[in-house]
Parts: structure tokens; C-alpha cells; sequence
DNA sequence: ATGAAAGCGCTAACAT
DNA sequence: ATGTTAGCGCTTTCAT
């Protein structure tokens, strides 16, 4: 028997041991049948014995699957990412695959580094959290499997996408505060933000309109976006309110910046929800945390990703999704900013 | 030339169409030299032409090494670990090493099974976040290189740990309470809760002591664990404030439980920091969204993960660590909550 | 400078 | 029910 530990043993080794072939020791490994019960009790038990782990690479190699999937996101810091992704491990270990994780800081050139990594490593498909159309293109040149998160693709209408429906989103809590009175609600966004958040104020806008509330470009607060989002939106913020506009409600685009609004709002000794109510979006466990608690949509990125996974795996097998482009319905989570 | 686009292309193709051998094909990618420029040339148009990528699961199987290291933790839902797994992916994948993420919600069957797995896998090391003695005494009959982050190992002295000085933070932010001016100051943590808070309590009663304030049990304050910790930590706080005992300072054990101490505290009405200070650990991003703001110890997430990298690197290619239990340096952020 | 061939550990087709 | 063997794509040794 091989006595030196830094050999890995293999099914050879346990082949031998067991005294059968490596083929039977496969067999066994894999429930593919063809040997006694008495074999297969032998064969387990020395495998347990030596506690021995098959290579995956080999089987990879052999078998052009490595029941690992690939998944690549802006940025695993953002607390809406790390819950997709949190979701998304436990989906896929639970389905017996393992997660390659991969941040691409919202460029394009890593995003496709990190592809090409992962074809590399034979991934069985890729889920993205991208919108970028360089990375498309590319993703397009490869025929494996791929879902988009969060992000519809440009024009490959063959790559399946799970997604919110962001204007209807935006639409939703601008009537939010709608109905519950104000008249004066200001839209705060970055200077450059992405497609989920343009789509965000689209709704907006569209609110407005569908309440005869006339849009003012003034009330489309931009932060700039070479600084952190919430002090970034905190001095967006405070200078609207110098101007002196009336407001009596707030859309933040995102969790951060919806915390530099309450920053500029308490630091004018402005009372929340009394004079002004804020409402954002994701629902991060932080909007509980602020003060006050935040309004909020929740985009249900448990379900994201099980929808994501779900359908990647299907891919995988070969099962084409029944459509395409799939929204999964936010809901709002009402809480005193909004009160 | 293949034309069937669900065939991988190998190196194989690649020599067939350059018109070399495989081996010329494989000294040229891995610049080993031992050929023309003009044969490299050649081979290295080819490879860009047809979008040639290696397969790393071959290469894996030959080289008995995958650059690919295995990450396992509680939850990637914790900002706390999620900041860690984020600078472990940027650090590894500037190193050329990708990372196989697992959670293992601090189960140690679910923590084995992902060692198994990673094994399996091939991958060259396993960066672990865990305190569980089972899975310590899997993973010594296993020769892989492990270093653990934030967690001491029980009876192994030679798996490489990176941590905080809890005992230390925890006396830190009591001292800082106390020379603000605090005398009666609560400790609040979980009633089960992990290694590195218990630690943190003691460095609270070690602080008491040596500044002759006498430590009472009362104060030690502990939620029970069976509900999200900043609802379990605000009926925990309330209650204690019921009680009636005199109070001008909190550490809270983490940011979730601060979250409760300050749900608790507004609800009373007690202001803060004017009446009862309250400090923390982590500094995550959201301590400072909370209302005040939040006095934090910054643990320094960058620099642990880097040096856990650097270690685990290092064994894997046989250098042994300097030393074996390395301590990175925690810092106070003062914030409005004990001003 | 280049090629032929062995072999990493595994599965599956084909024997028996 | 079990064994023999080819071959997945790659690196590397040994020829030339």
C-alpha cells in the first residue's frame, strides 16, 4: 500500500486493495450497477478506510462536465449582490454543484478575463450580473451555457435573463408616496448610474405623469459619482435643499444613497416621515437599521436566483427556458419613512 | 478544421493547423521556450484566430495543481465575511488564482462536506473561517495547505491562523467608554455566542477591573439566539432598561446588536451619545448609516485577507509561515455614537 | 528547434 | 458480475 501521504490515493489504489478491477471500483462509486452487494460493501469500505476523494479533474476531463458554475458580479461588497450570491451557493451546493465566484468592478475587460477563466476550468455555465455589451459579444462566441442576473442583454435574445421590472418598480413607490400625499418628490441618482437605475427614474417620471404632477428636471437630484454614493448624494442632497424648492418626498436609488438623503435631511432638522418621507430600493437588512427605518422594494433575490440557477441547470441539460426574459415581481416593504 | 462549435478546441487543433506538434503548441503557451519566433508567432495566431483556451482540467490532472483556492465560511450574507471573501478574490485573482466559495452556516457536517468537495476539486489550498474542532481534526489527515482567518485552531499548532486580538478590542472599546466618562456600561451579546465574542467580553471585564469599576453580571446582557439578533438584542435592551439599573455606556457585540441597542434606546427615549454611549465591532459600511452614527473597531478585513492570501500561498509552495497564530491590529472609529 | 510518446485518474465501450 | 483498454487534453521526458 502507498504509505506516502502527499500521493493522493486513487481508484487504482483502492482497485488493488479491494482486490478488483478500477473499473468495478467506478462502477461502485458511481450506483452504475453490475457487482455483487458483497463487492460493493468491500469496495466502500476501503475507500472509507483510506478515506479516499475521487479527482474531479479527471472525471472533468473525461466526462466535459465539473459540476461547477461560474458567477461573476460587480462587486460581492455590495450587500444585494452577496445575497444573490449567498442564494445562489446555496442553491447550487444543494443540487450538488460548486460556485466559482468572480468580481468584475463593473469592467469589461475583466468580465471578460473572468469568462475566459472559467471556460478554462470547464465550468457547466455561467451566471452574470453584467450589462455590458463588449462581454456579450463574447459570451456569444462561446456555446456554453450563460443566465444574466439583474441585467438584460442587449441584443442577444438568446441568453436568458432574470430580472426585476424596474420601471414598474420606479413606478410603484413614486405612487407609493404619491398616495400618501406629497406633491414634491425629487428622484436622487447618480451621474453615471446604470440600466437598473435609468429604468428606476423612467417609472418615476411615468408616475408623475399618470398623476398629473407636472416633471421638473430639478427634482432629477445627480450626485457625482467620483465619491462615495452616500456622501456623494448627501451633498446632492443638502444643495437642493439650499435652493430652497419645496419637497415632501424623496426616490433614492439605492440603499447608500438613500442614507446620505437622511443625512442632509436631519442635518437641515428636517423631520422624517413628518415633512418629508424617503422610499428606495432592495431592502437590504440595513434599511431596517437606518433611522428611520426605510421604505423599501424588496426584489426578492431569493427567488432570483433560484430562478437563475434553475434555469442554468435546465440549460445545462439541455432544456431550453419557456421564455426568455423573466421578471420576478418586487414587492414593497413599508416602514416609517414613509408613515 | 473542426467546424462542429460544440467541440472544444484543443492544442491538438492548434497544432494541426500551425502545422507543429502538441509539445511545440504547449512550450509556446506556458513560454518554456525551445522554439523558433516565427514557429511562436505562428502557434500564437492560431490560438487568437480560433479563441483557443486551455483546458485547465487536463492541465489540473497532469500538474496535480489547479491555481484554484477554496474559500469556506458562515455566510456570505455577513458583511463582516463577505469583506473578507472580497478581498481574498482580488487578492488571488491578481495572483492568477480563482476561488471556490462555500458557505457553511457554521454547521460542521456542512463544513466537512465542503472540505471533501474541495479536495475533490483540486484545489491548491483552503482559506477557512470556521472554530469548529471536528472539521480541524478532518482536515489534519488531509496534506493540503489550510490557514484559518479569524479563528484560532483548538489543538493544531501548525494550521496558520490570522485574527483580531479580541481580548484586546474588547478592553479598547470599554477603556474608550471609560475615559468618555462611562461608569455603568452593559455588555451585550448572545447567550451562545462564538469564540471571538466571548473573548470580547473578557477583554469588557478585564477593562473594568483594571480600572477598579467593579464588573456586575447584571450587565452582561445577553439575547437569546433564536431570532434575528437586532430584534433579540432590542427586547434584550428593553428589558434591562425596565429593570431600572443605572446606564451610560453599551458595547454591543456586533453591529446587528447595536442596531437593536439603539431600536431599544430611541424607543425609551434616552439620547445618545448624551446619555448612554454605544460602541461596536466591524466598522462595516453600515455603521455609519446607523442614527448617530457608530463608534466602530475596524478589524482591518483588507490586511487580514491579504495576509491569510500571502500564507496560504506561501505553503502552498512549501514556504512555511514565520510564524503560525499572526494578529492583525484592530483600530478604534470614533463616531458620533460616543461622543 | 522540434516531435513522439507516456501518463495524470477517470469513465465507458467492449470483452468475457 | 467483472476485467481490459482506449482516450479525455495536457505536460514533460527523451529522442532527433
Amino acid at each position: 500500500m502507498v504509505s506516502d501521504s502527499t500521493h493522493n490515493i486513487s481508484i487504482k489504489d483502492i482497485a488493488r486493495v479491494a482486490g478488483v478491477s478500477i473499473a468495478t471500483v467506478s462502477r461502485v462509486l458511481n450506483n452504475k450497477g453490475g457487482y455483487s452487494a458483497e463487492t460493493k460493501m468491500r469496495v466502500k469500505a476501503v475507500c472509507d478506510q483510506y478515506g479516499f476523494i475521487s479527482n474531479m479533474s479527471a472525471k472533468t476531463l473525461r466526462e466535459s462536465r465539473s459540476n461547477t458554475i461560474g458567477l461573476i458580479l460587480p462587486s460581492i461588497l455590495n450587500p444585494y449582490y452577496s445575497s444573490i450570491a449567498y442564494y445562489i451557493e446555496l442553491f447550487l451546493s444543494e443540487h450538488g454543484y460548486s460556485l466559482l465566484i468572480c468580481n468584475s468592478d463593473n469592467s469589461a475587460e475583466k468580465e471578460m478575463a473572468n469568462f475566459r477563466t472559467l471556460v478554462g476550468k470547464q465550468v457547466d455555465g455561467v451566471l452574470m450580473i453584467s450589462g455590458r455589451n463588449e462581454t456579450e459579444e463574447y459570451i456569444m462566441s462561446r456555446s456554453i451555457p450563460v443566465v444574466f442576473i439583474d441585467r438584460k442583454p442587449g441584443k442577444s435574445v438568446d441568453i436568458p435573463c432574470i430580472c426585476s421590472d424596474n420601471i414598474y418598480t420606479g413606478i410603484l413607490v413614486t405612487e407609493h408616496l404619491i398616495s400618501r400625499g406629497c406633491r414634491h418628490i425629487a428622484f436622487v441618482n447618480g451621474s453615471h448610474s446604470g440600466f437598473n437605475r435609468k429604468e428606476r427614474s423612467r417609472g418615476y417620471l411615468q408616475a408623475l405623469e399618470r398623476h398629473n404632477i407636472k416633471a421638473d428636471m430639478n427634482y432629477l437630484i445627480k450626485y457625482k459619482d467620483n465619491e462615495p454614493v452616500q456622501f456623494a448624494s448627501e451633498v446632492a442632497m443638502y444643495d437642493f435643499l439650499q435652493e430652497g424648492f419645496p419637497l415632501d418626498g424623496v426616490v433614492a436609488s439605492s440603499e447608500l444613497c438613500a442614507a446620505g438623503v437622511l443625512a442632509a435631511l436631519n442635518r437641515m432638522n428636517i423631520p422624517i416621515p413628518e415633512k418629508v418621507k424617503v422610499i428606495t430600493f432592495d431592502n437590504t437588512p440595513y434599511s431596517l437599521l437606518m433611522n428611520p427605518p426605510l421604505s423599501s422594494v424588496e426584489r426578492n433575490t431569493k427567488i432570483m436566483a433560484e430562478k437563475a440557477c434553475s434555469v442554468l441547470l435546465g440549460f445545462i441539460n439541455g432544456k431550453q427556458p419557456d421564455q426568455y426574459i423573466q421578471i420576478i415581481p418586487s414587492s414593497l416593504v413599508l416602514r416609517r419613512s414613509t408613515e
